[in-house]
Order: C-alpha cells, then sequence, then structure tokens
DNA sequence: TCACTTTGCTTAAACGTTTAATCGAAATAA
DNA sequence: TTATTTCGATTAAACGTTTAAGCAAAGTGA
C-alpha cells in the first residue's frame, strides 16, 4: 500500500500535479476559479493526501526544524525551558529537535554538525566553553541561530541573556544587608561568561559594602563532580575560623548538592548558616523552609529565543540583536537573619 | 554559496555520480578499485562534502528520526527518561524528536501525525487516555513503535512496562508491616492502566493482610489540579475520626504536591505521618528525611525501547513483545514507625 | 475584424540522492 | 582467433515536490 502523492489526487482530480500544488499551497494568483479548488479539495480529502515534507524540503530548502542544545535535558532548568520552547515552536509551525552536549565541545559540535545535515531551519543554542569556532563556522554557512543562557563575548551573535551580575550583586547585598558578614559563594570552574558574571556580581556586592574578600569566601566546584567538591569544600570551609554565615549557590545544581549536604551536617537554614541560590527548581519546594532564590524569566526566554529565530529565519538581514531580560530575587525564609 | 553536492565531488574526482554514491555508502561489490576510491574520498574531503539527509531520506525511505512521545518534557520522570531514549538514540544512528501531549488527546494526535509526517523510522510513546484509535491507525500505515510507561489493553502493541501492580502491593505491604493500620492511597483519577494497577496493587495488598478498605482511603486527584484536590483532600481526610497515619503517593508530582502540604499542616514524617512515593525525583533529595520510593529502572526502559524499536524498523516481522520490568523500593525514614 | 490581454491550466526542469541496468574494455577460456 | 566473463564505471530513472515558463482559449478594445 503505496503513500498517496500529489500525483494521486492529480489523476483523482482530473488535472495536472501543477494545479494541485498551487491550490493544496494557496498559492493561487487569482487564476484559479473556485470550482477546481473545490474539485482538488475534494480528491485530496477522499484518498487522505498528506504532503510528503521531504520532497517538499528537498524543493523548498526548508524544514521547519528548529534544533535546540542545551546542555542536559535532564536537568530541571533546561527542561522547563525545552518545554516552553516547544509549545512556541509548535506554534510557529516548526518541530523541536533537541540534544544534549554534556558541557562537552567534541558532543557540541557533534552535535550541531547533525542539525545542520539535518537541515535545520535555525538552532538555539546553549554554548559551552571552547564553542567559538564551532559557532563561527555555523556563521559562515548562514545558519541562523541565537544564543541563550550562555553567551560568547567573541562571537557577535543574537543572544538572550539574563542580567547575572547585577542579580547576583542584589543576592549578595541583600545578604549583606541581612547582616551576614561572612559570606561563602559557591560557583563552577569555569570560563563560561554568564556563570564568571555572577561570580563577578558577588565580588562587587562585597566590595561596594566595603567587606574584604579572602580566599576561601569562593568555593569552586568541578562540574562533573559537583557532590564530591561541595561535600568536601563546605566541611573544611565550616572548620575554619572564618566559617561563612551564608552561602549562595549559583546554580540549581549547586544549591541541591549543597543544601544535602548542610542538611546532613545537621546545620539549621536559616539560624546556623543562610543560604540564596540560583535558579528555580521543585526540589527547592520540599526543602523544608522556604528558599531565597533568583528567578529566571523562563517564559520570556524560551518564547523570546524562537521568535527571534523565526524573524531570522525568514528575513536574511535583521541587525543583531542581544537582549537582556531581568531575573527576580525570590526572598524566602533561608537567608533571613536570626534575631539576636 | 552553495551547498557542495555529491555532482561536485563527482566533478572534482573525475568520476560519475553513482562511483561517488557507491564509494561514500561503502557500498562496494569490490568492483571499485583503492584508486578510485582514494580519489572519491579525497575529493569529498577537500570539498567538505556534506550528504543532503533530505535528498537520501526522499530516495531511501529512511529518515533515522525516531519520535518520542512523553506527556510532558519539563516532568522529571520524563527529561531523565527522554536524556537515556536521546543517548541510546544516538548510539544507533537516530535523531531523537521529542514531543509533549499533555496528557490531552487531541494534542497526542497532533503530535503521532507531526510524527508520521515528518516519516520518522519508528516513534517511541506514552500513550495518553482514548489514543486507541490513534494507535490502531498508526499500526495501519505500518509505522513501527514500542509504547512505555503506559499501556494500553485494547491494542495489540510492544511495550514496556514495569510490574505496576505488584511493586505497589509491595510498598502497601511494607507500610503494614511497619505497623501502619490506616493507609490513605493518593492517585490519579485516570482510566490509565498503569496507574489502575497500582491502585489495584494497594488494594490487594490491603486485603491480603485482612484489612478493611474504607471509602475515604484512596484520594483520587484530577491531574490538573493537583494541588488543589490534594490539599482539599488531606485536609479533611486528616480531620476524619479514621485519620490516616501512612501516605502513598502513586507519582512523583502528587508526592511533591502532598508533601508539600503535610509540611505546611506542621506535620513530622513519618511520626506523625509515614509517606511512601512512586518514581525518584531530585526533589526528593531536598525533603528533610530520606523517603521511601519506588524507583523505576529507567535506564532498562529507555535502552530497550530504543533497541526493541530499532529492531521493529529493520526487520518488519518480529513477533510482538511485552517487557516486564522491574521498580524496586528503596526504603528510607518516612515509612518507620515511631518507636512507641 | 484584428491585436492584445487575461484566464486557466499544463509542461518540464530542478532539488540531491540511490540503484538497477547497461556498456566498453580488458582478461580469460575455448 | 573468437566467445565469454570479469572489471570498472556510467546512464538514467526514480523519490515527491515546487515553480518558472508556456500555451490555448476566451475576453477585451479599437
Amino acid at each position: 500500500m503505496k503513500r498517496v502523492s500529489i500525483k494521486d489526487v492529480a489523476l483523482k482530480a482530473g488535472v495536472s500535479i501543477a494545479s494541485v500544488s498551487y491550490v493544496l499551497n494557496n498559492k493561487i494568483n487569482s487564476r484559479i476559479p473556485q470550482e477546481t479548488i473545490d474539485k482538488v479539495k475534494l480528491a485530496a480529502e477522499e484518498l487522505n493526501y498528506r504532503p510528503n515534507n521531504i520532497a517538499k524540503s528537498l524543493k523548498t530548502q526548508r524544514t521547519h526544524i528548529i534544533g535546540l542544545v542545551v546542555a542536559d535535558i535532564a536537568n530541571p532548568y533546561f527542561s522547563q525551558l525545552a518545554r516552553i520552547i516547544e509549545d512556541e515552536a509548535n506554534q510557529l509551525g516548526y518541530t523541536l529537535l533537541i540534544g544534549s552536549s554534556d558541557e562537552n565541545v567534541e558532543k557540541f559540535e557533534a552535535l550541531i554538525n547533525m542539525f545542520a545535515d539535518r537541515q535545520a531551519d535555525g538552532l538555539i543554542i546553549a554554548p559551552v566553553e571552547n564553542s567559538e569556532k564551532c559557532l563561527l563556522k555555523l556563521q559562515k554557512q548562514k545558519i541562523p541561530f541565537v544564543l541563550i543562557d550562555r553567551y560568547i563575548p567573541e562571537i557577535e551573535a543574537d543572544s538572550i541573556q539574563i542580567n547575572n551580575h547585577d542579580i547576583s550583586q542584589k543576592v549578595t547585598e541583600h545578604l549583606i544587608k541581612e547582616g551576614f558578614k561572612n559570606i561563602l559563594l559557591v560557583a563552577y570552574k569555569t570560563e563560561l561568561q554568564h556563570l564568571l558574571e555572577r561570580t563577578q556580581g558577588f565580588v562587587n556586592g562585597l566590595k561596594k559594602h566595603q567587606l574584604q574578600i579572602n580566599d576561601n569566601q569562593i568555593l569552586l566546584v568541578d562540574k562533573d563532580y559537583i557532590d564530591r567538591d561541595i561535600y568536601k569544600g563546605l566541611d573544611t570551609t565550616l572548620n575554619t575560623s572564618q566559617r561563612p554565615d551564608a552561602v549562595f549557590f549559583t546554580s540549581n545544581k549547586l544549591a541541591v548538592s549543597g543544601l544535602k549536604k548542610l542538611t546532613q551536617l545537621g546545620l539549621n537554614i536559616p539560624n546556623d548558616i543562610a543560604v540564596a541560590a540560583f535558579d528555580e527548581t521543585e526540589a527547592y519546594e520540599l526543602f523544608p523552609i522556604p528558599l531565597t532564590f533568583v528567578k529566571q524569566p523562563l517564559l520570556n526566554i524560551g518564547t523570546i529565543a524562537v521568535q527571534m529565530l523565526h524573524k531570522k529565519i525568514n528575513t536574511k538581514t535583521t541587525p543583531l540583536q542581544n537582549v537582556i531580560l531581568h531575573a527576580e530575587l525570590h526572598i524566602g525564609i533561608s537567608s533571613k537573619k536570626r534575631l539576636p
């Protein structure tokens, strides 16, 4: 039982395949009378015709596919974002292809190549470290893309970011205003710009309030050994004379790992140690007390990303756009100073 | 700057396009001498030739695309599973297309149609309620698929399930053995077979131990109003004379919502009320005490699903397979009887 | 009436592959 | 030498569309 093609419809309607194509695509320069239109549509209906997208794509050079490259689709941050992007993409007639890079350049490049080979109309990308050449190649190939979550200073590309520096400084100042003197920052060992900005925001927050920064006030964590590094780091730092009275985790995964450890240590939050975290995840909801966290505007990030990409796909020359969205600080109990 | 095609390679290598195709696909009936092979490969390399998958698909009727239909990619259960499936699919040379149905038949059917229109080689499907006709249609179209997580008794299809009934009965009996007398089951208001089996396992667990089941011992929740129904349900049931001393949540979302509520009510777990949950999610890790939960073999579900599908795609006549995998009961503190 | 435009529709090339069929030259066999 | 086989490669059709170009018939204006 073969698929029914435009040819079969043409035969049944008693017209040429060109006419069928024109009718079915509404490419009617007012040269096709209603009668023919009806004939064709009826035939298509009766044969239950479904257009062959592959043939269509071969001819039109459009696939109506958008590729999404995230670090890990199993990470709630990215899966929530992916869901938003999926909906918006479908809305605009695209199908979404998703790939996880694991923060690994080789995998990243393989994904990009795969999407390029599949001739995705455009890409939404959370770039990894050292992906500059790969992105440059993409630009050379004239495949439209927009960067999300992260951005690469060396690359002039459309992007959607959040105010990483400012919101981090805000978190820091919030903790300072609450009266915490010795805040520990837990961050990734990374060169990713958006994460460096979070650290910089922290540093500038301290500076602004004339607080000195000592060396072990920033705990750097290897992304591949989060639990190990955080457990060890917290163990040692909590035993120093300069024991921190607050911790600021700069990602959801760091926060989850850190909170587990603090709980295991039997520390009361915020009485023994205050906590602020980045991102929002279901996990925070089960923490015994409401957490203070930075809420990213995921809905905006996702929908704007798709819309920007859509525009780029359809009009070759769009001016470069670097959108900066604002994250919100949600203040819970975890960052409240204990009453003396 | 046009894409380089097989034609360009042929020209550069000084051979016909057929030869190029044969060489590049290793379709060599030992009729092509090494010299030509080298020539072609060199030319392809130098021109940086990338095959056009669309043209390839048009000709071969294979897309090397697998479609995955889940209820919601933002649900950790599905995003974890999706990640596993993505990796295994890539391993076998497929690209993964993901769609979320929101447990809605119309969206479900739209997704299936979209994947069919894109001529996915096969589908991995978590079917929704009332999707029978849609799945039958898929069978008629001879598109290979395997069902995961759920299954539809009316449809004879390949599937991968877990032992929902038995593991639920095991959870129930575990609670009974711990000494809990009045266990509340929190379940979805649904006809989905795998969820009914969880309830049935609970009922049979009680029966086996000669415990009677009274009406308000099962709290049915509308999936679209989880928080509302659970909050109200727990409020009322906790105020009855037959106050439950343990709760068994039959999904991760139900558990997260319920645990939030129990915490808000200031109840101590397990001293005031014991808890067991289904599925595994990051959120459980931040709950103050280790939870008792049912751990599904996600890695096996995902990899076996892809492998089964792969086999079905490549050999038209594979016997129907209904794999049943075993979930594990992880016993934490949340289901421990308080010492009297 | 004739020239020209409009209308309605068709023809045919093209998109980039795969692959069966074919073909000439060289090698082997008779 | 001639017939046959093998080797190495090519030709051309096909996959299912889109779309520029073309064409016959009808309509219009002078």
